[in-house]
DNA sequence: ATGCTACTAGACGACTGGTCTAATTTATGG
DNA sequence: CCATAAATTAGACCAGTCGTCTAGTAGCAT
């Protein structure tokens, strides 16, 4: 059941035990995965783990600020892409979104949907750490579509920060629906609306 | 712990246990919340619980099902108000979620924001009757756009099926943000990006 | 080698989970 | 008013939960 990938020789099991974590746990939710699951998959013995975490919850917002710091970093390269436009660079970022989340594999799944409604009223901990993760990726794209407004890119009337807040959580509400529904439909809706939205229809 | 209002005489004890599962899996979701719980707060005992469900997840599964039976049937009446427009029928649907859930109160609470994450991955059961509702909803909602389309109160432009798929997901992404950043921000913006797109602004 | 810290091992406790069978209560009909 | 059938409940069951705790190992400094 180890994981070769991610078990590195500087036994780094702290992180080890994270990558795994993440894997299970945005398949199944918190709630439902047991520590004995993860561990046991991870080839770790729950000794180490209390070492390591003081709590399930601690834990889980560990998690929960890992994810957001890769992805971040992703997102950071993605918005920076060589000498492309902000236009594209957006576009580009949008369309890998909709091509990860409509595939049927775990991996790579976007945690806020997963675990934003379940964990909110579950712990304060990690509904902060969950507040602070989107409202930097939010923040990042408002960035770039700014960006492209001040290049005319996009069109000089629309306020950046209203502008990509609305077209954030239409992705997030689409990617929930494209779990729901078992199609790619809810998410190409939202590349659809968000290219009207920016006037590159 | 029983709750008086919906344990009513004729002992519909199957309804009452429903009624106060769904207020208590609204708040806590539904793998996080135990059988006992929910049993012992309605004043049943445990042994009944699989004389009137067949399990958990066809308990859960029929939840989710007379939620939406409720819904529709409120959204009928919201839709079909007096006299008014389609347009401001359709302001005063959002308006009232907009309320209900920037409020700190757990009733009224949406399902398909709380669940639909959670349950999709482990019920497939669940998963197709929440797919069904919200199929539901936006066709209803769709209905009322198009009739506003057609009177001229909505540029004659739009889809309404288009539209109106987008607006449902960015309420849902935007009633998601607001659980996690306990402002109303999230949905005062959908708001605003709503009339916006319908041509209110 | 000795001492000190970092880490692993996994049994254990106290409890909760969903499920099921056997018993009891309630209703029905003769 | 009792017999039989149906509706409802009590509580056992065991696998699973998180978290604790005691031993033991490994590695490194002095």
């Amino acid at each position: 059941m180890v994981n070769e990938i991610t078990m590195n020789k500087s036994g780094d099991t702290r992180q080890h035990v994270l990558d795994v974590a993440k894997e299970i746990i945005l398949g199944k939710g918190f709630a439902a995965v047991g520590l004995n699951e993860i561990l046991s998959s991870a080839g770790v013995p729950k000794g180490s783990f209390y070492h390591y975490f003081k709590s399930k919850e601690q834990f889980g917002d560990e998690l929960i600020k890992d994810y957001f710091e890769q992805y971040m970093q992703q997102l950071e390269i993605a918005l920076t892409a060589g000498s492309s436009s902000n236009a594209s660079c957006l576009l580009a970022y949008f369309q890998a979104w909709l091509d990860t989340q409509s595939s049927d594999t775990t991996a790579d799944k976007c945690m806020v949907v997963k675990l934003s409604a379940e964990v909110t009223d579950l712990s304060e901990l990690m509904r902060v750490t969950l507040k602070n993760g989107t409202d930097r990726v939010i923040a990042r794209l408002a960035e770039c579509v700014q960006a492209g407004i001040s290049k005319g890119e996009f069109p000089h009337n629309l306020d950046a920060k209203s502008i990509t807040s609305e077209i954030y959580y239409m992705w997030i509400g689409a990617t929930l629906m494209t779990k729901v529904s078992h199609t790619r439909e809810p998410l190409e809706r939202a590349m659809a609306a968000t290219k009207a939205r920016l006037g590159l229809a």
